[in-house]
DNA sequence: CCAAAATAGTTTGAATTTCAAACTATTTTA
DNA sequence: TAAAATAGTTTGAAATTCAAACTATTTTGG
């Protein structure tokens, strides 16, 4: 395909007006959508919480919280209320008891897949009619960003 | 280029990862390098409010409260906030005296700006190394998860 | 023309979320 | 083995959000 220079100018235009508003959009629809199956009680922050404990890494609460950039505090009170819907578990490290692991419970690792089944979705759906190479491309593209990100960050 | 479809759907997980990923940090590092600037007192969803409110449009409170999916008084809040700091101003609408269009101060039209073009450094990043037709691709990529979010929406 | 209904935005009071700082318990260091 | 460092929790204050009640203005229908 060819393109004239304004027309890749219009492209970086709407593709940057896109992105400042589609993420939005994407955080409330994966909340809403949750909240239509049996996860009534979760926000979309606290899918963004459990997605990061993860199925399998027994991570510390200092991890999360590095992670996710929130305070500890703010962290810990986040844990509470999880742990008392039945989501996650706190479990005393046993070689350094200052250390508290967190994994998710069945209840935790169901809405888990549910939540990552519905974003795969939305990738597949993004990525309809592309062919290896597109979509290699589109990886790039977002190695890219992070690049992007690491550079600003570290300057 | 040829790809297995096991490599395809490797580059569907990373694409997934990612973007549940990206999008945090993009929130944060556009928040932090607004920070380092003149506009100390700003915070990310106020940079994002800001940019919905616009350069020319002269919106409503009530068409900004249904496009970001606040509440009224919430978003009243928020403008007292930005007015206070002297980035947006109030005008009586003198045909309609119910309504409050807003617009952005001079400062806060350079805040807009300010964002705006680290928003669009981070699409350049993002797109180096593409051609014409690939970022044809990239806008068609988006577009498509636009339409998947409208259709869950209104499903 | 005017009373009732509708609309735009603000105020209010409560709930939630967040943070930093102080604190407790445990481990590491010197 | 006492002091320092580390992991996580508690605490108190500030900020953010919402729904519902409220004020001011305009539109509607008789």
């Amino acid at each position: 395909m060819n393109s004239t220079s304004d027309e890749i100018k219009d492209d970086y235009n709407f593709i940057s007006e896109a992105l400042i508003d589609i993420y939005d959009q994407i955080m409330r629809i994966e909340e809403s959508e949750i909240r239509k199956s049996r996860f009534k009680d979760i926000t979309a922050k606290e899918l963004h919480l459990i997605h990061t404990i993860g199925l399998h890494d027994r991570k510390t609460t200092s991890e999360v919280s590095r992670v996710l950039k929130l305070s500890k505090g703010t962290l810990t009170a986040n844990l509470n209320n999880l742990e008392k819907k039945g989501y996650i578990i706190r479990m005393i490290n046993q070689q350094d008891r200052r250390i508290i692991n967190l994994g998710l419970t069945s209840k935790g690792r169901l809405l888990y897949r549910a939540h990552y089944a519905f974003h795969r979705q939305l990738v597949e759906s993004c990525l309809k009619g592309f062919d290896g190479s597109d979509i290699r491309k589109m990886r790039q593209a977002l190695v890219n960003v992070e690049k992007f990100i690491d550079e600003v960050s570290s300057k």
